[in-house]
DNA sequence: CGTGGCTCCTGTTAGC
DNA sequence: TGCTAACAGGAGCCAC
């Protein structure tokens, strides 16, 4: 997906103009990854009060409950004043006073889930274990990262991936903040040094925060919201360039496989 | 209880 | 050019 600045664009796109709408209907299309939850016709009349982003979940908060919005791998929400009619990829609309959200995602990894609360069952279920908000001021502490870390045999990039220390970072960002921190994605996560966790603490930081300035850059098609494409300039310095210089030594960038996924990095810059 | 593997699904791309 | 297999942004779930 979408990983947290792509998930945070998208909701900085529409989150003000969505405030205070009263919602007129809702349609599903194909089945998402979990079902709704509730008759789509009972969300008439609910006020969106604002949305909200916990890790890679969008929360829509209504006068009562809140609709979890999760992106997956290929989805992307638009909201517009006018949709024109639903594509075969387009499974949730949600039409209101102000325009209709629609989530467009082919692979239906996504989903919407209703909650009555977001501590009630589905939405405590799918938040709880959730892991710090690196961006949120004052969350995302170095030494208490660095104690998570001393507890997990795993390597590196695939706990980053786990999301229940640190969440938002993706398959993309894990690699990109690796290479930043200059720290072997293979390395055991309990090894590394108070200073190297720091680093690297302050590497998903700054890759994840500048991810969002420019408007999620890491996605081939990603688009926010309001439909704006022109973010597709890809500015990952290892990602996807398997074979290419390390844009620091030169040295070729190196593909690996962790946990069914591809790592790249830099076997020069990024020692243990 | 941490870890690794599997799984959901469709579209794109690499390779022959 | 056409077919096939591999691969793609996630993450819950389930045996060890």
């Amino acid at each position: 997906m979408p990983e947290l600045p792509e998930v945070e664009v998208t909701r900085l796109s529409f989150a003000e103009r969505i405030r205070g709408a009263r919602i007129l209907g809702a349609r599903l299309g194909k089945p998402l990854r979990w079902p709704l939850g509730l008759d789509p016709a009972a969300l008439a009349g609910r006020t969106v009060l604002g949305v909200g982003r916990r890790g890679k979940y969008l929360l829509l908060q209504l006068d009562q409950g809140v609709l979890l919005v999760h992106l997956g791998m290929s989805g992307s929400l638009s909201f517009q004043a006018v949709q024109p009619d639903a594509g075969p990829h387009d499974h949730f609309d949600l039409a209101t006073t102000r325009g209709v959200l629609r989530l467009h995602d082919p692979r239906r990894f996504g989903a919407v889930v209703w909650s009555a609360s977001p501590d009630a069952p589905p939405a405590r279920r799918l938040l709880a274990g959730l892991g710090a908000e690196p961006l949120e001021a004052g969350q995302f502490d170095p030494a208490a990262f660095h104690a998570g870390l001393k507890a997990r045999r795993a390597p590196i990039k695939q706990v980053l991936l786990a999301g229940d220390l640190v969440v938002g970072v993706g398959n993309i960002y894990a690699s990109e903040a690796l290479f930043m921190a200059g720290i072997r994605p293979t390395a055991r996560a309990f090894r590394l040094s108070r200073p190297r966790a720091d680093r690297l603490h302050a590497a998903i930081r700054t890759v994840l925060a500048r991810a969002v300035e420019r408007g999620g850059s890491t996605l081939r098609d990603f688009s926010s919201a309001t439909g704006e494409t022109g973010y597709f300039q890809l500015d990952a310095a290892v990602y996807g360039r398997a074979g290419e210089p390390c844009p620091r030594c030169g040295t070729p960038v190196r593909q690996i496989r962790q946990g069914q996924r591809s790592t790249y990095f830099c076997p020069q810059c990024q020692r243990n």
